[in-house]
DNA sequence: TGACGTCAAGATCCG
DNA sequence: CGGATCTTGACGTCA
């Protein structure tokens, strides 16, 4: 069992990806921002392997414009070494990682030139995975593509096509249901036609459901056998619905009762859960950290991270999550997370706001300048008089944090969530 | 023709 | 000038 985030970490240090316009997409500038997203990449893995998180998904903008303007840049030979170096990243840590290309990405388009782009934006992916040593356990998950009218006709030129792919491509795909048009039911059917593993996404199965009266863990246990032993393990993809946005909009944070909910029906399934969540890695180590005992001290290092927007808004809470893991014999992680929950499910007020943003401060009061000072009272009592948001008081403060180094609040949640 | 979704680049505005 | 805030880009399908 692996759990893990997609393409982006929140509060990671050195782990963001460059991109460009096509119109500044000159070769140069192109194996520029490769090589720094390879750096970046490599920051984001180390993270990953120091947090025990196993389970991770590339984000196709690695190499910038990949499948179109930088497909015939030899990056794969340029960079060979940091591919490797990273491909060794994997490898020894047992991390199984994927790709997903957008959903602009339609092999069923009855436009040639958009499936041909297609097959093209495949074959990046692929050459990705490769060019890191990577066998074809990590996988490419791709959705059926459009409708057009006719879903029993699309869906039969999505056989058509993946039939004309090149092996190595194929070995990679899976299939996933999507939020609109084919549901897991289209899914099953086509990929089984094939011989094409099955992703069940509980998000779109419940904004695009094929039969209600089945359960979530009755259609991944209808998906496992799709799974074969050179495939890996079945691999799903978990979230939850947003409280205030349109159907199938991904929640900020993976509520952790829901999630364990589901996680105990699927006892005795070798399942890897790949959450689709802003908030990212955050609830990818709150799972991680629930479901099994990672020690006292991946809790503290946790609680490190989140005190201080547990504290801009709830000082009780505060204290009561410093009460509850003083008891170094426990493993308290559930109760913690909890506690997290409902502190930042509660609204955000102006006066424990300051106090936060005053703890924070306190790792600059004697090394910042005389006009930094000015700067951070002025932005503070703008936000206290209530005639600007807390924004502009935090981006002080994660600028300074930048400034003078402080790592121990760069790697905080406190600027991300 | 706009909405959809995603994120950062790029542009513009502001003190 | 640096920083904050808006707008654009890049993709294809569907209403």
């Amino acid at each position: 069992m692996k759990i893990g985030y997609a393409c982006l970490a929140l509060a990671v240090p050195g782990s963001e990806m460059k991109s460009c316009t096509l119109k500044n997409a000159a070769r140069d500038r192109l194996l520029s921002l490769t090589e720094y997203n390879l750096d970046a990449l490599a920051h984001l893995i180390d993270y990953n392997i120091r947090n025990g998180i196993l389970l991770f998904r590339i984000s196709s903008d690695l190499i910038p414009f990949g499948s179109a303007t930088a497909k015939d840049l030899p990056w794969e030979r340029i960079f060979a070494s940091k591919l490797t170096a990273i491909g060794q990243k994997f490898q020894n840590s047992g991390m199984r990682v994927s790709m997903h290309p957008g959903q602009y990405t339609v092999l069923n388009s009855p436009d040639e030139s958009v499936a041909r782009r297609s097959v093209e934006d495949l074959l990046y992916h692929d050459k990705v995975l490769s060019s890191l040593g990577l066998g074809r356990e990590h996988k490419i998950v791709l959705h059926l593509g459009g409708a057009y009218g006719d879903k029993t006709q699309a869906k039969a030129r999505f056989i058509s096509r993946y039939r004309e792919l090149n092996p190595s491509v194929r070995s990679r795909l899976v299939l996933e249901n999507d939020d609109r048009l084919f549901h897991i039911g289209d899914v099953l059917e086509t990929a089984g036609a094939e011989g094409v593993p099955v992703i069940f996404d509980t998000l779109h199965n419940s904004a695009n459901p094929c039969d209600t009266s089945v359960s979530d863990a009755d259609w991944i246990r209808r998906c496992s056998s799709t799974w074969l032993e050179d495939d890996g393990p079945q691999k799903i993809h978990y979230s939850q619905q947003h409280p205030d946005r349109k159907p199938g909009a991904h929640s900020e944070s993976i509520g952790i009762d829901a999630f364990l909910k589901l996680y105990h029906q699927l006892a005795g399934i070798d399942l890897d859960i790949m959450l689709e969540v802003k908030d990212k890695n955050l609830s990818a180590l709150k799972c991680i950290n629930t479901v099994s005992n990672r020690g006292m001290s991946a809790l503290e290092t946790e609680w490190g991270r989140y005190k201080y927007s547990v504290l801009e808004h709830s000082p009780a809470l505060y204290q009561g999550i410093r009460t509850l893991l003083k008891d170094k014999s426990e493993y308290p992680a559930l109760e913690m997370y909890h506690m997290v929950e409902e502190a930042m499910g509660s609204p955000l007020l102006p006066g424990t706001a300051v106090n936060a943003a005053q703890h924070v401060w306190g790792y600059f009061r004697n090394s910042a300048s005389e006009s930094e000072q000015a700067r951070f009272q002025n932005a503070l009592g703008k936000f206290a008089a209530g005639e600007s948001d807390l924004q502009p008081v935090k981006n002080l403060l994660n600028r300074l944090a930048k400034k003078y180094n402080e790592n121990y609040l760069l790697n905080a949640y406190y600027f991300s969530i």
